[in-house]
DNA sequence: CCTTGTCCCGACCGATCGTTCGGTTACTCT
DNA sequence: AGAGTAACCGAACGATCGGTCGGGACAAGG
């Protein structure tokens, strides 16, 4: 067989343990040498491996944005009313950054002192628009309330839905990842009082 | 008079300085050079008005928890439905958040590097028990729906709320605080839906 | 055997990090 | 005028930054 299994680095493995250690210590506060130390490797080494730190960033970046991104092409976003189109955008969202949580986290946290986190900014921005263009059919179809702006809407349940990432943790049996977008959801449609 | 207006830095003016440059470049990614040139002073008189850069993360992530912590003080925190208090809080948080934004953006960012943000971070936690016991006893008086887990739904209201840091700017004739704070307390107790 | 390529290393580079130090203004108080 | 001090500066500190370099170990292919 000529893919056997490796128990050397691959820019994919060598990016996993990156993006822990960026996500633990933030991006600028993660040093090459604290990326060695989590790999086991020499500092050295791991520009065998990728060209520097700011390609990790954007392996990492690219991964998360293409998970997001995916939805979108999905049939049940692309199909049907809007109000059900942008709740299986929210659902699946919550799926991504579950799924991805790592790449995701990086993502939501880059600042734009480089030209890659400027890069990734932008992407966000296409992404979050994007978004917005479904609540607004929503609202046209008067599907969901009209008296709270569409653009302020979006920015509050994105903010919701990206919360995720400071306190969703997929190990052990806290909670699934099913019980989180089911939540999401009827919070943020539903909202936090009691119905009837 | 002896309080007459000073030209010259005091360790507040400087902190806002500090503040707006740590909310630009992240605060491991701002070097005591970046600081100087955004203050006009050279590096070396920073020194004279402050201990050094973990002393101006420290004012402001207190100024932050002050502003947070003085909402459950306040009288409508601490008497009537739970409900009511906790709508209450909600909305005072939108408006602590958007008068101290500067600082409080600072504090939700925080990694835990070092003793300081480590210190931030416990009294961050502190504050988001003390809601959820708010949500609690909502949700015992039968108030807000059972069907989500306490702290499941405490943590995605402030990711909501938190989420204001993100794109929130004071200046011009953007958005109200006023119209803000009632976004959000429509959408965290209503939902997104159309009521009726 | 020898070559080739992968994977890794220690040593080192110039630059920049947060911080310190000795000293120079300029204003206040007596 | 002289002393004291608040505010500031340039130069330099040891440490660490991201990244480079030459080479060693080892397996595969001839």
């Amino acid at each position: 067989m000529t893919t056997a299994k490796r128990d050397t680095y691959t820019p994919e493995t060598l990016l996993s343990v990156a993006v822990r250690v960026f996500n633990d210590r933030g991006y600028d506060g993660t040093s090459m040498e604290h990326l060695s130390k989590a790999a086991g490797i020499s500092k050295s080494s791991i520009y065998h491996h990728v060209a520097g730190k700011e390609e990790l960033l954007r392996r990492a970046v690219s991964r998360a944005l293409d998970g997001l991104f995916g939805i979108l092409d999905e049939e049940h976003a692309r199909a049907g009313r809007a109000v059900e189109r942008l709740e299986y955008v929210v659902r699946r969202m919550v799926e991504v950054l579950t799924s991805e949580l790592p790449y995701v986290t990086l993502l939501l946290r880059v600042r734009g002192n480089t030209g890659t986190e400027r890069w990734a900014l932008e992407r966000r921005r296409e992404f979050d628009h994007r978004v917005a263009e479904l609540l607004k059919d929503a609202a046209a179809d008067g599907d969901v309330r009209g008296d709270v702006e569409v653009r302020l809407a979006t920015r509050l349940v994105f903010g919701m839905i990206n919360s995720l990432v400071e306190w969703y943790r997929p190990d052990g049996r806290g909670m699934g990842e099913r019980e989180v977008a089911d939540a999401v959801v009827r919070l943020v449609f539903g909202g936090l009082r009691t119905q009837e």
